[in-house]
RNA sequence: GCCUCCUUAGCUCAGUUGGUUAGAGCGCCGGACUGUUAAUCCGUAGGUCCAAGGUUCAAGUCCUUGAGGGGGCGCCA
């Protein structure tokens, strides 16, 4: 029997189901695992005994503790029978102390809640000096936050992000295993210094004070413990190009480093990037992947992380409320989700985008900082900007740059001036993906890599995939910060990530 | 890297033209109350005014330098 009809079989003979079930069973069991709030809110077995396990929010009255598992965004509200509980106990129940309540499950007396636990017995099994727990039950500011990113997971702001964060990750798997693709590992350690991607981090075992230097006085990464230079990874597209001309479709999500002094809210030295990469795929099947895949995983944040988001939009409209009209989002947080989900991306080419901006009103009267000159300049993120929030109103998908602007990888379009790239770009994110449809005509690519002065000798490896069997392919870098910075509508990219590393920044 | 703003109590912030003993809210601590929802009410404590130097009779306030942070720009995802 031929290999390639063993997966046939399996399906003609139902010995799937002889597996399937199991599986299904084994997945749904949770008997061995404790419940969480979030669990017992779902099923409110009311009258029954539970157990929850988390940290004080507050105390209120004596009487009332706000227990948060992190599970969900509710606290659970514990109801402590005071005038029968010993008061040294009472009085370790304090904001961030970590306890252990049972007790019968109850409809509540109060107004703020479904249901709460009438406790029999509670233990603090950790407690939180309030003398010298920072975090209190009221409003810290980001800034004071990101100083102690060790507590901050534990406020409402911090879970709801990280929960809405997991919930994207989720999703992206999601996406793209039930489209057939394949999670593919690129290395986060490099060899190659030729990926195009900016300055990099160096990866070395040899000593700084003395290091050994050759003949020619350089450093001798030869004796260094990979035998060569090497960095960490800025991108993971060349190598995803090799595994789309194997396994045709591929995506990578891991964490990227970028050694660029960059200081605003979008930028991060350590970030993570989702990188498909499509054999057979053009310029329009791209831009098709990416648009779809952004509406499915914000559409799955909506759907699932309700809650989460909810708090987040009155969230920030509370932090708008304070500033001036004009500053404020046109569109709250749900709105503007919903918004993006609903409706075509924008696509439009270079070329319309700059005929655009020369017609526009803030270039006429020459509010831009950078004036458009012409065919050929590179936007900057007030033009991405203006066509974004003013003139479209809705995300863009910019397409054909002008080669001179562009990565050498990326394809010559037939007239010989632009590249079939495209940048997605979203309000007040500014760019979110980009992506292009490769070169995977040899010649052409090795004209642009000594144009661009790429070392070819050290892409020899990229290059077989050109030489041989090589076929029109296509993909895409979605910032996954820029994409959480966008779901939570937080302002600073350093708030969505638990540990930001960024210049003179890597505490934790 | 460039521009700009900020640094005062545990947190968030006032502090007038340079002028007596630097204030408030929240939190903490003590008390009262006890079906609360960032509980409420009363009271106490809490300060190297970022650091160093300078101007001045006098500096939280003005000047110089440094450190840390926010925002904008560039580079990008």
């Amino acid at each position: 029997m031929p290999p390639l009809v063993v997966p046939r079989l399996y399906l003609l003979t139902g010995i799937q189901n002889r597996y399937l079930p199991i599986f299904a069973t084994y997945s749904r069991s949770r008997k061995t695992m404790k419940k969480s709030i979030k669990e017992i809110l779902a099923a409110k077995p009311i009258g029954q005994e539970v157990t929850v396990c988390g940290w004080v929010r507050t105390f209120r009255s004596n009487q009332f503790i706000a227990v948060s598992d992190g599970s969900c965004m509710q606290t659970m509200q514990v109801v402590v029978d005071h005038e029968n509980t010993d008061p040294a106990l009472l009085k370790r129940i304090t904001t961030g102390s970590a306890v252990i309540a049972t007790g019968t499950l109850i409809e509540s007396m109060g107004k703020g809640q479904a249901v709460e636990v009438k406790a029999r017995t509670i233990e603090v099994v950790g407690d939180a000096d309030p003398d010298k727990y920072l975090l209190q039950p009221k409003k810290h500011s980001m800034e004071f936050l990101r100083d102690i990113a060790h507590m901050r997971i534990r406020t409402n702001t911090f879970g709801a992000v990280m929960r809405i964060r997991h919930a994207l990750a989720y999703a992206i798997h999601h996406f793209f295993h039930e489209r057939g693709f394949f999670y593919f590992h690129s290395p986060i350690i490099t060899g190659s210094d030729a990926e195009g991607a900016g300055e990099m981090f160096k990866v070395t075992t040899l000593s700084l004070e003395n290091t050994q230097k050759n003949k020619e006085g350089d450093v001798d990464f030869k004796k260094d413990f990979f035998g060569k230079a090497t960095n960490l990874t800025v991108s993971g597209q060349l190598e995803a190009e090799l595994a789309a001309l194997a396994l045709s479709r591929v995506y990578t999500f891991g964490p990227t480093f970028r050694a660029e002094n960059s200081n605003t809210t979008r930028h991060l030295a350590e970030f993570w990037m989702i990188e498909p990469e499509v054999a057979f795929f053009d310029l329009k099947d791209n831009m098709d992947l990416a648009e779809s895949m952004l509406k499915y995983v914000i559409a799955f944040a909506l759907e699932h992380c309700a809650d989460d988001i909810q708090f987040l939009k009155e969230r920030q409209e509370q932090e708008e409320s304070t500033k001036p009209q004009q500053e404020r989002s046109t569109m709250d947080l749900i709105t503007k989700l919903h918004f993006v989900v609903d409706n075509e991306f924008q696509r439009l080419k270079y070329e319309e985008a700059i005929q655009i901006l020369i017609n526009s009103t803030p270039n006429k009267k020459g509010k831009f900082q950078y004036p458009i000159e012409g065919w050929g300049t590179d936007l900057q993120s007030e033009h991405e900007r203006y066509l974004v929030e003013k003139h479209f109103q809705k995300p863009v998908i910019l397409t054909n740059y002008p080669k001179e602007i562009k990565a050498f990888y990326m394809r010559v379009d037939d007239d010989g001036r632009t590249v079939s790239a495209m940048d997605i770009l979203f309000p007040s994110i500014g760019e979110i993906v980009g992506g292009s449809q490769r070169e995977e005509r040899l010649d052409v690519l090795t004209q642009r890599m000594e144009e661009m002065h790429i070392p070819l000798h050290e892409m020899d490896w990229y290059l077989d995939t050109r030489r041989f069997g090589t076929c029109p392919h296509a993909g895409f870098g979605l910032g996954f910060e820029r994409l959480v910075l966008f779901v939570t509508g937080m302002t600073n990219i350093r708030d969505v990530i638990p540990f930001p590393r960024t210049p003179g920044n890597a505490e934790f």
